[in-house]
RNA sequence: GCGAGCUUGGCGGAAUGGUAGACGCAGGAGACUUAAAAUCUCCAGCCUGUAUGGGCGUGUGGGUUCAAGUCCCGCAGUUCGCACCA
């Protein structure tokens, strides 16, 4: 990437005030205009890729803090990494289809396109603001039918490869939202975004048959080492897999009516070893038998209503107790030569196993609670070991809590003895043998059901033709585009509402049809849109060669909050496109990190309102009003959400603050991946920094300019060397005529001290980039700076006889390096300020984006003097300084010489030494 | 209930098992200034002492180790996730 531009003229005074008004867009400027940032669909093999990513906002309106964090920190990566010599792939775009959209569109009378794509450009505008180095050429929309027309080729693939399904279905009906929602989507109940009390309807849906990836699913997260613990964890108990059986228990009696299919109970158990303990079968409320069993009986009819009334809600879930009803129905028992009653119970949820288990009162606290509600039997067939060895075995019986451990069993027929281990081998095998039962593996992973009654979505590519059924839309009809003349006056879907859209004929019998009105859920929109990034204009979904290079994606960067939804369907996805020959992996993000959210302060006035944060002024006891001068009530410090109205806009933020300090700030304070808190103080605290280091790296610059300009040809060979950044004796020599040894001496401690932080700053600053500790590269690049400045006083006060201008010289090198360095160090954070500094430092260089990333010199990290702890007991009891390649013979000596270790070694003998070279000396002591 | 994470000064936090509290914020003192702001310098865990010093300190109780914020086992608090999961 070749580029040239105009440095800053050296006429033009140097001014020592960061203005970002002026100096920031001018950088963002050079950047797109030489076009640093953007990278080939196919990148070069001879260097090595790396595709960073942060998750794609939803367009909602403003951009707000949490977006800056997250993109502040993807930007961190993308310009070190680029800074590295990587080809960097950092794409952005917009989750753009979504309720949202819509309910403007009802509330205000906006079309949601329109609405969208103005919210886009705002976002979009602040996004720029930032100086983020993003390939805004690869920018994706996915309500563009570039986008979404892909996507429906997808879906049609899918249908092909056999992924996709239509079922008539259970789903989750939000009634506020007239939708229906995914599991994953219901919280307690309630829908995700309405909060409405979700009820049960009977759909017709598409779904994405995720379950057939379940085991794969499990088993990728073993490869994901670098993703958080607990993401993995999460997704794991979400794909929730659970080893079990499942058996097949006979009505003993049954009715002549009852349909052949329903006179045997299916259950799953992950405790067969149990079985000899079951007291009662029971059936959720809306098992197939319950319903049969309702028609009969009006009393069972009414318990099954009332089950169903109650819902899942977490209230009734945890105040309800656990009711039955007896069907009077009764299942003989495998093994035994009892049958035992069928009930229909409140606790047994038909969306579990098969929504059947037979109830062993003793070994589980549920069965237990539901037998002494209805006195039924209670047998207990695990035996705890602490019972066991106590000998008291004849006389155990469970009382109010259920055992629910391990043991040897009792009461159990041909189990007794074994243990629970032991036994649940022999119950399966013998189960099996007799046709009875079957080991299976249950899922908690349920597919994915995908069809929303919405307008704002990309529409699914089928017709639904009376005699051909649903038909895929031909591929070269694609994309099915969303029309926009519709209407929101009435609810439920706009699609269905058009005068005409829906009406199409099939494309394989030509008769009238009707085309689907449903919509993907935007879920699907997000499941892939990483994958498209590597070729996003393309006229296929993918391009071979463009995701062969570039996926999987190095490092996304996202919420906590898509830790199950959005990160386990784009696994899932990625598979179905490996499937359907769209992308050579399974696993679409090797590397993931969950940053922490936004916080802030919350303010309440008197009368019990939110108070914005840009309306409240802090004294020293409390807030007031900026405006009223009302007292306020400083609320807790919280995610900033539009509801508790403590947010500050970023927008506003830049304005104010320009965006590297916006952005140093959001980077400096706390971990990434822990919540930080916004306050005003620590912005203005970034900001006297950022002018702190303007002033003092200028300040460096003005000198260079002093000095050479009676030697010019100095000056190539100062900038050479320090490029080539191995700086040798030799170069030190060309500035350093060693006219009087020893005054030199003296300066050039200084210089060299110097020098040396500046190569140790450049290896703790790579290392905390690498392990995303932004916040300690941030505390070192405060340190060097304050460093830097401790320097200033050093040059300004030596008078200028020739014989220090050498000194002054050698100082001059050491402050330039470490003021150069600086730059680079600090431009991944802020990228403008680096850029401004450097061209006024080394303005023949070029731009800071295009430089490699500093190397430290090994000549400068070794280090003359080093302080060693010296301890008695491992308490430290002193220091001395050594040199490193002090003997170790000496050094014990010197320590156990220092005065204060001496007064506490009199009167002990010392039994062990224990030295660490460079680092301790711990003398072990006893009493003599 | 199950699972995961977290717990270090007034606050955010730093610390390959090796000098706890780097760096920053807030605070204090001083310099500069007519003054303020800005800037610069210094101080700052707690207790004790005039001071050199001494004692105690990383939620809590144990353990391992010459040495523990760090490793192991318990407990508490807290945050998040899942949950009548058979």
């Amino acid at each position: 990437m070749s580029h040239t531009f105009s440095s800053t003229p050296s006429s033009v005074a140097v001014s020592l005030v960061y203005d970002f008004h002026n100096i920031e867009p001018k950088w963002q400027a050079v950047w797109e205009n030489s076009g640093v940032f953007s990278v080939p669909d196919i990148p070069l093999p001879e260097q090595p890729k790396y595709y960073v990513l942060e998750m794609f906002p939803y367009p909602s309106g403003q951009l707000h803090m949490g977006h800056v964090r997250n993109y502040a920190l993807g930007d961190v990566i993308a310009r070190y990494k680029r800074a590295q010599g990587f080809c960097v792939l950092h794409p952005m775009g917009w989750d753009a289809f979504g309720l949202p959209a819509e309910n403007a569109a009802r509330e205000r009378g906006i079309h949601p396109k329109e609405w969208t794509f103005a919210n886009i450009d705002t976002m979009r505008l602040t996004l720029k603001r930032l100086g983020l180095s993003l390939n805004w050429d690869r920018e994706i929309t996915t309500c563009m039918p570039e986008y979404y027309g892909q996507q429906q080729r997808l879906f049609l693939e899918f249908i092909r490869a056999g992924l996709v399904e239509r079922r008539e279905s259970w789903v989750n009906w939000d009634p506020v939202d007239q939708t229906v929602l995914a599991n994953e989507q219901v919280i307690e109940g309630r829908g995700w975004r309405s909060g409405a009390l979700i009820e049960k309807k009977k759909l017709s849906q598409w779904f994405l048959r995720i379950t057939e990836y379940a085991q794969d699913l499990l088993d990728g997260i073993k490869s994901l080492d670098r993703w958080p613990e607990r993401v993995k964890t999460m997704q794991e108990r979400w794909i929730g897999r659970s080893e079990g059986v499942k058996i097949r228990f006979p009505l003993s009696c049954p009715p002549d009516a009852l349909e052949p299919h329903l006179r045997e109970v299916t259950v799953f158990t992950t405790r067969p070893d149990t079985l000899f303990g079951m007291s009662f079968l029971a059936i959720a409320a809306d098992h197939p038998l319950a319903l049969w069993a309702a028609e009969q009986n009006p009393q069972v009819a009414e318990f099954v209503a009332e089950c169903q009334r109650l819902g899942t809600s977490i209230e009734s879930v945890e105040t309800a107790p656990k009711r039955g009803i007896d069907t009077g129905l009764r299942v003989s028992h495998p093994f035994l030569n009892t049958d035992f009653p069928v009930w229909i119970a409140n606790f047994v949820l038909m969306d579990y196993g098969t929504g059947a288990l037979f109830g062993c009162p003793a070994s589980d606290q549920r069965d237990l609670d539901f037998a002494r509600e209805y006195n039924l039997p209670v047998t207990p067939v695990i035996l705890p070991p602490e019972i066991e060895k106590s000998g008291n075995q004849d006389h155990y019986c469970i009382e109010a809590q259920a055992y629910t451990g391990n043991g040897r069993l009792i009461n159990s027929d041909f189990l007794n003895g074994l243990t629970t281990h032991e036994a649940r081998r022999v119950v399966i095998e013998r189960l099996e043998k007799q046709g009875l039962g079957e080991s299976v593996v249950h899922w908690r992973l349920r597919d994915w059901g995908i069809s929303r009654q919405r307008y704002w979505g990309c529409p699914i590519p089928i017709i639904h033709c009376a005699t051909c059924g649903a038909v895929p839309v031909p591929e070269d009809q694609l994309p099915v585009t969303l029309p926009e003349d519709v209407s929101f006056e009435k609810p439920g879907n706009p699609l269905e509402h058009h005068p005409h859209w829906k009406h199409t004929n099939c494309p394989v019998c030509n008769q009238p049809a009707i085309r689907e009105t449903d919509t993907f859920d935007t879920f699907v929109d997000s499941s892939w849109y990483f994958s498209r990034f590597t070729a996003p204009h393309a006229l296929t979904p993918t391009v071979s060669e463009a995701v062969h290079r570039w996926l999987a994606v190095d490092q996304y960067i996202g919420g906590i909050e898509h830790a199950i939804l959005h990160l386990l369907y784009a696994r899932f996805f990625t598979r179905a496109m490996h499937r359907t020959g769209h992308v050579d992996i399974d696993e679409p993000f090797a590397g993931l990190f969950t940053q922490g959210m936004v916080t802030h302060e919350s303010y309440k006035d008197q009368d019990g309102h939110w108070v914005y944060p840009e309306d409240v002024e802090r004294t020293s006891t409390g807030a007031v009003h900026r405006i009223t001068g009302e007292p306020l009530t400083v609320g807790r410090v919280e995610k900033m959400s539009k509801s508790k109205r403590n947010t500050v806009a970023p927008a506003a933020i830049i304005e104010r603050f320009g965006a590297d300090i916006a952005r140093w700030f959001v980077l400096s304070d706390s971990p990434p991946d822990r919540d930080m808190e916004w306050t005003e103080a620590g912005v203005s605290g970034a900001g006297r920094f950022v002018q702190r280091l303007f002033r003092s790296v200028c300040g460096v610059a003005a000198e260079k300019t002093a000095l050479l300009s009676c030697k010019k040809d100095l000056e190539n060979s100062l900038v050479k060397k320090t490029i080539e950044s191995s700086v040798t004796e030799s170069c030190k020599t060309d500035f350093i005529q060693k006219t009087d040894k020893k005054s030199v001496q003296e300066q050039k401690t200084v210089a060299d001290s110097l020098r040396r932080m500046t190569h140790r700053t450049i290896v703790a600053v790579t290392e905390a980039l690498e392990h995303f500790t932004i916040n300690v590269a941030v505390a070192r690049i405060h340190e060097l700076t304050s460093a830097l400045i401790a320097t200033e006083d050093h040059f300004k006060n030596k008078t200028k006889t020739s014989q220090h201008e050498e000194q002054q010289r050698e100082m001059a090198f050491a402050r330039f390096e470490c003021a150069r360095t600086l730059c680079l160090l600090c431009a991944p954070m802020m990228p403008h300020i680096a850029e401004e500094m450097f061209s006024r430092l080394c303005p023949e260089e070029g731009l800071v984006v295009c430089q490699a990333w500093p190397q430290a010199s090994q000549e400068w990290l070794t280090v003359t003097r080093v302080t060693v702890a010296v301890q008695i007991l491992g308490k430290l009891r002193g220091t001395i300084e050594v040199s490193p390649d002090e003997e170790a013979t000496r050094v014990i000596a010197r320590a156990q010489a220092d005065p204060r270790v001496a007064r506490f070694l009199q009167g002990k003998k010392i039994v062990k030494t224990i030295h660490v070279p460079n680092r301790i000396v711990n003398f072990v002591v006893k009493d003599v």
